[in-house]
DNA sequence: GCCTTTACGTCACTCTATGACGTAAGTGGC
DNA sequence: GCCACTTACGTCATAGAGTGACGTAAAGGC
């Protein structure tokens, strides 16, 4: 998307470790130990930086487990509008979700993510950034189709983040040797009674 | 539900201040300033007593909030039983979730509560006690009905739980005026597309 | 009066998060 | 090479949520 020819050399002290680094040594502890039991501080020395450092990249210590996932509701709301304009609006989510985990076009470290996310419950936490993103660009979606209020718009936005948040939590500590877009695709199999 | 007549006199010293004088202190401040402005030790100071008293009576700042509500899951399941069995599951749970925020049997403030929390994203957390407990009942509820795996159980418990929320909060900013279990039946009627 | 039980205060400490301030390390212009 | 400018980092101080340890206060039972 950023247009190389343009893209010059940064000015000013450049980053002492890239966020990948960062986010691989916290994803490494957090599986090996829990995500409470692994402090920021404790990444930051394992990286060689401060916590203080960490903070000022990541605005909260969930933000580093979500890491390039905040961009995924671009993906979504581009998935969503490539959807046929004649199926129900919850199968064209489902197409979109499902279709967005699994051809992996978020990020490659993303199954990894998510299995954390399954494991620590306050993680799951509806306000999060990417849920939150997911829900506003879901909303915007399902308001932008003909016959559908705001309150129609706002239960579609809920019932199909945490939809797909019940697939995960299941795929995660039920079934994790299958696929996790199954899951997904399952939850909503289910969905719709 | 305790039998007063085995409710002897509590031995050792007794509580200084009772629950309802600490969550009406709490919640007046918090109406007044917002959740984060108001600190425990703010409500501390003004009840006369430490924050490592309020501490060791909620393991939260935020269960001060939910307070009785917390209890609200057993009304939730006793609701669920009373519903009529041929009815499809999720008209069985609008009934019972409408039935018991209109007819109040929960608490007098809860009205109270849902506004601080339908301002207060971080308190719409789906691993807040409430909420949890709530997709449990939801959870027994739907995986004692024949042809109703765990999957679906679990996604019947999610979408049920936030579908509510979505009402709730729907209602604290954009409809205040109007009963709250009216823009929760509001919510279902839209699920239910 | 003494023992037991329960509630509270004080102190110390961890962890997340933020503001202030100075410093290190790069780019670009001359 | 020197100097301004920009950006990242470290250090320090601080606030707020929790928690464990320890001593004390206030009740009932004997």
């Amino acid at each position: 998307m950023t247009d190389d020819a343009t893209a010059r050399a940064p000015r000013g002290r450049p980053l002492v470790v890239t966020a990948e680094e960062i986010e691989a040594v916290a994803l490494r502890l957090w599986a090996e130990r829990g995500f409470h039991e692994v402090s920021v501080a404790d990444i930051a020395a394992e990286v060689g930086v401060t916590s203080r450092t960490i903070f000022r990249r990541y605005p909260t210590k969930a933000d580093i487990v979500w890491g390039p996932l905040n961009g995924a509701f671009e993906i979504l709301a581009a998935a969503l509008e490539r959807t046929s304009p004649d199926a129900p609006l919850i199968e064209r989510a489902r197409t979109a979700l499902v279709g967005m985990i699994r051809d992996g076009e978020v990020d490659p470290t993303a199954h990894h993510r998510i299995r954390i996310v399954g494991r620590t419950p306050e993680l799951q936490s509806s306000t999060s950034t990417p849920f939150q993103l997911w829900r506003e660009s879901l909303y915007d979606f399902a308001l932008a189709q003909p016959g559908v209020d705001r309150l129609r718009a706002h239960v579609f936005a809920w019932s199909v983040q945490s939809t797909a948040l019940a697939g995960l939590i299941w795929w995660v500590d039920e079934d994790p040797e299958t696929a996790p877009w199954q899951a997904v695709d399952d939850a909503f199999a289910r969905l719709v009674d």
